[in-house]
DNA sequence: GTGAAAGCGCTAACAC
DNA sequence: GTGTTAGCGCTTTCAC
């Protein structure tokens, strides 16, 4: 119990004990066992954060900020990639509770039944991320897709453009970003955007292949891309065809990733601060396990378009 | 017992038991407390990954597939950011030691003398990631950064290269490439070659940057770029100034990223399988806990030069 | 195929 | 400021 004490809370224990028990552990390499620990005192600092996969990149920046401001307050990060699978999402929530999390941060807000009724159960906080719902599972620090979708065609028909296109990815958040564009560009009484969907990793090759399928259907005026990748691919196949960007063809990325403001012609990008969604999310967990409820358990983020030279 | 045994090892218990405990545990959804488990059976399911940090994108493949692979076997992946800092490299590993993972993969292969001995007096698995050392803690997944320096100036040197520089990140492992590069290129009596470091985190940018900053001194044949991201930068700074790439000025990345094939003109890049790094560390951890010593410890992964257009 | 006993290594609670 | 007691929820071991 002094061990105990002089590790954890060194302050109530006396300068002769503290001496002796440092020493001790120095020369025998003891080292706190946290399963036994975490068993007895139901606190184990342990965080989990669920996204669907990191080679998307999309979670970088997230997962980062997330692990650093957890790790400031002496949690450890668990990782866990659903692969956009709700099973695989719902297997992988129930082997996770099993470690006793003190939080659960988790990508989207549409979960399997299962999956929301493990979550519930369990009585930790959960953070939901990256989207939008009035009834999360508890906590939520995200931003409306569909908003974003809409807001895109609106900037890029505010500034003229008639014949509008898309070149999204191939999840479901994406889609639905994707459907409110379209809707948002009927709404306007523009041409239906013609839409190109990319299955595959290649994010700039995509953005190419994209640009060229679009083309064949007719010539259009302006692109929104999931992705600044994508959008530079576009960039790249748009000078290789002499069309002219943004005089000929405008090109709205997503994400303002590091080099949209040095490429050229600068790239207009769709911004969203990830990296304080994963500081928000995790002062959401910290702030709940040391007993502060309420305050801002419902977060928008939400997004800004950083006009640059491209569109 | 038998409602461990139920969940655990399902063939040893009888077919009406098993549905009767399976009825039970839908009933109240009860989830197996991993932390008493880990504490009586010294096995956890856990492996924690040390990376300096997780925004430099260097690592993103790497534990994509670390993760993937140890998912695969019932493993839970653990995430820790170092920050570069030997200091908090040692307090993480002290730290993630208490959960008592079933293995520990680390980037790099320099560590404090504390961290080293932690490690050892563990008596887990170690991987260590990204470098080369005849004598690893334990095991080692990686390759030579100063034959990647060497090589990297020959490939630029036999195509005719004369006047050679490099932009660099500001890391130890990316000066040693860069130390060892501007050696060969002294062996070979070139130039010595002017480097260009980069703090900052915009790599594109940087790369406009570096390139402007490099030609300041004097003309050049070719660069040897960090990262493809800077390598893009160059390209673009390159075209910006009508400095033809290949014909004045060569290009060569590292990473082959996936923008590399597809950039105009094209990005030849150090490619390093960093996909295959996570999957055999993660073999490494699961085949010595599965009791399958020896075997490959010491796994060079190599690299290799993927010739394109700008090199 | 099932069960009883014991203990993994901590910390909450309570003495003194 | 330090110590005693008890127990967190599993799984190892042994018995039947």
């Amino acid at each position: 119990m002094t061990v105990s004490r002089a590790l954890k809370t060194p302050e109530r224990v006396s300068a002769d004990t503290l001496q002796r028990v440092r020493d001790a552990v120095a020369r025998t390499g003891y080292v706190s066992n946290g399963l036994a620990g975490g068993l007895r005192s139901a606190r184990t600092l342990l965080v989990a954060a669920l996204v669907p996969a990191l080679r998307s990149h999309l979670y970088d920046a997230t997962i980062e900020s997330l692990g650093a401001a957890l790790a400031a307050d002496g949690y450890h990060l668990l990782l866990g990639q659903t692969e956009h699978s709700p099973q695989q999402e719902e297997d992988l929530v129930r082997a996770v509770l099993g470690r006793r999390p003190d939080g659960i941060v988790i990508t989207g807000v549409r979960h399997s039944k299962g999956t929301r009724a493990l979550l519930l159960a369990s009585g930790i906080p959960v953070v939901e991320l990256n989207d939008w719902t009035p009834t999360p599972i508890d906590m939520l620090v995200g931003f409306s897709h569909e908003q974003m979708g809409r807001d895109a065609c609106g900037y890029l028909a505010d500034k003229g453009h008639r014949r509008l296109a898309v070149i999204a990815t191939d999840n479901e958040r994406s889609q639905r970003r994707t459907e409110s564009f379209v809707a948002a560009a009927k709404a306007r009484r523009l041409t239906t955007p013609p839409v190109h969907v990319l299955s595959a990793s290649t994010l700039h090759g995509g953005g190419r292949a994209g640009l060229a399928a679009l083309l064949e259907h007719g010539p259009i005026d302006a692109v929104y891309c999931g992705s600044d990748m994508v959008a530079l691919g576009v960039l790249t196949e748009a000078r290789a065809r002499g069309i002219e960007v943004p005089g000929t063809l405008a090109v709205l990325g997503s994400g303002d990733l590091d080099f949209a403001a040095s490429t050229s012609p600068s790239l207009s990008s769709v911004r969203v601060d990830f990296a304080r969604v994963g500081t928000l999310a995790a002062r959401c967990i910290t702030d709940r396990v040391a007993g502060n409820d309420g305050a801002d358990t419902l977060v928008d983020v939400g997004f800004t378009i950083v006009e640059r030279e491209s569109a």
